[in-house]
DNA sequence: GTTACGTCCGTAGTTAACTACGGAGTCAAG
DNA sequence: CTTGACTCCGTAGTTAACTACGGACGTAAC
């Protein structure tokens, strides 16, 4: 679709560290439980990465802040790598439920805190919020 | 505010654990944590526990399901236990940041998802989704 | 009043997700 | 062509959050 679309492949692990913003062990780490692919070595040479490389590893920590576990991100990834259509559709179905309650009790949340947050502001003195409340009936 | 407000504490540890969803020793790890108080135990009886502990509890599972760490969760309780009301407010605040924040990348994997489920019922065939490209700027 | 089940408490083991280490090989600069 | 930084790879250690265990004691039912 633009003309820098051709895998480059130029980073080496530590480059790719670095811009994916973990530490090379972390990269490995995710090599071994299958979340990232380990590239081609040329013979007796070293493995090279590329951007997509990158984009991946921040997708899994993006994916991870929000609660998924690494084994929960594995399965988000399989979607982007091609599994057939219908498992894929039931697969993001089940995770676009998790997501939705995760929103929802985050939203509650944000309310409580922004409640206690302009209360405290208004009046200096009690503090009996209604965070706990909140979450109440989950 | 209502009639039933008189803490009852009638719940045992085993009650109280049952009631909140957790097993017995994660009650007793909280209290060791601090995130539970340790209530007192009538000479040489039984501890007993009220419906604000299985609150409390239930609060706790919620907020890591959405990524808090306990010691995290420890400071959002220490809103309702009464802290001054400055450092609480200030606490609501770098907390309501964090979870704003999680709103915003939750909402953009949801519209991913969404988004991949009913392109992949609309057309049947490939699946090339644009999850990963959806955290991309993070 | 004894038996069985629950509580108390401390310590040890487990799982997930890293993080550190070490020794051998590679590569680029001087 | 050597030196120093980096890579490769496996194994071991760490932290957070449980989870299991075991022995002494409480307590409710028979």
């Amino acid at each position: 679709m633009n003309e820098e679309n051709e895998k480059p492949e130029t980073l080496t692990i530590g480059a790719f560290a670095k811009a994916a913003g973990v530490n090379v062990e972390t990269i490995r780490f995710y090599q071994h439980k299958g979340l990232l692919p380990l590239p081609a070595r040329p013979y007796g040479g070293i493995r090279r990465y590329g951007e997509a490389d990158v984009a991946r590893v921040k997708f899994v920590k993006a994916a991870q802040r929000l609660g998924f576990s690494l084994d929960e991100v594995g399965e988000l990834l399989k979607l982007e790598d091609g599994a057939h259509c219908s498992e894929a559709a039931d697969l993001a179905a089940r995770k676009l439920a998790d997501v939705r309650a995760k929103l929802t009790d985050l939203a509650r949340i944000e309310t409580a805190l922004s409640g206690l947050v302009s209360e405290c502001h208004a009046h200096q003195g009690n503090v009996s919020c209604p965070l706990i409340a909140a979450l109440h009936c989950c």
